[in-house]
DNA sequence: CACAAATGCAATATATATATTACATTTAGA
DNA sequence: TCTAAATGTAATATATATATTGCATTTGTG
């Protein structure tokens, strides 16, 4: 589950524990879902999304070309 | 959790059974997704816009002046 | 109208997202 | 180098997404 929440957070100036704060969860789900562990709910990534300023697609669609 | 699924769906002229089973889950999951009523996964996001051509954004993200 | 397909929805069970706590490791700055 | 902040990660607990079954209601079509 590979997304690009982690670059988008740190052009955003937030710590894991910041956006978890932002976000309303705690800094381990953060963490596991910047490492592609989890399968997060769409209100948490829209909760992402609305923090670091990036749409869902921006965040979360991956191409086909980007699977490693 | 306002989305677009259900119209979506429709365009592309699927019912509610078969996107389950073309998405891998029930047809109770997909009606509750469609009625607002439930928070899905990321995962299942994605295979729903796989399964009806549409990217997520299209699909989940809900503007501010779409909010009833 | 009659019949079948599609949909809504309830109750209970299961799987998994997330919380909580705690500790180890890494990284950045003085 | 030293230290504090940031990050990785594990164990257990809780909340909730999803499955399963079943039945009622709606909708479309002959």
């Amino acid at each position: 589950m590979m997304n690009h929440v982690k670059n988008a957070r740190i052009e955003a100036g937030l710590t894991q524990l910041q956006l978890a704060e932002n976000t309303g969860v705690t800094r381990q789900t953060i963490s596991l879902i910047e490492k592609g562990k989890y399968n997060p709910t769409l209100k948490l990534c829209l909760a992402i999304c609305y923090a670091v300023g990036k749409s869902l697609d921006e965040l979360f669609w991956i191409d086909e070309g980007e699977k490693p």
